[in-house]
DNA sequence: GCCAACGTTGGC
DNA sequence: GCCAACGTTGGC
């Protein structure tokens, strides 16, 4: 199976490429959406690459590469009522939230824009640049992660 | 801070 | 199963 690849969202003032960065490798918790699970549950696959994605920044955009670490696994922050992310509904022996672990590859010399994602044709078909797309992990086409390889490194 | 788009909840 | 109300996401 060839690899796949991915973005994933995070806000940078929740967790950002820098933490990423600093922490080598990560567990994706807190995901609470069952496409966004499914995706990281059934088909994330160690050596699948992610292009690491700043919301709710200015400006919002991708800034980082990361790679899959860890196939899916339980999401323990579902089961701890300290957590933001408890959630009551998460049995421990069926979790409902399953995540991955990724870690650092890069830092794009340069954050790729939503905007410039936007403005470029051969991006229209990311799920990102559409309109009210609130997928936090979604799938990308190996030739939309090329172009936006080209345009880290141009 | 605003608000459109979306996902979830819960009454019926 | 429908759908209104509500909460959240995330660009602007």
């Amino acid at each position: 199976m060839a690899i796949q690849y991915w973005l994933m969202k995070s806000e940078p003032s929740a967790y950002s490429i820098s933490d990423l960065k600093r922490d080598k490798k990560t567990y994706w918790d807190g995901v609470r959406n069952y496409q966004a699970r499914n995706f990281m549950r059934d088909d994330m696959k160690c050596g699948d690459l992610v292009l690491f994605y700043h919301s709710n920044a200015k400006p919002p955009g991708i800034v980082g590469l990361a790679k899959v670490c860890q196939e899916g696994y339980p999401d323990q922050s579902a089961f701890d009522p300290e957590s933001k992310y408890f959630d009551p509904k998460s049995n421990p022996n069926h979790p409902t939230w399953i995540h991955v672990d990724i870690q650092f590859v890069r830092q794009f010399k340069r954050i790729i824009s939503l905007n410039d994602i936007k403005k470029n044709i051969k991006l229209s078909s990311m799920k990102v640049v559409q309109k009210g797309s609130r997928l936090s992990v979604q799938p990308v086409l190996a030739k939309e992660f090329e172009e936006i390889l080209c345009m880290a490194d141009a």
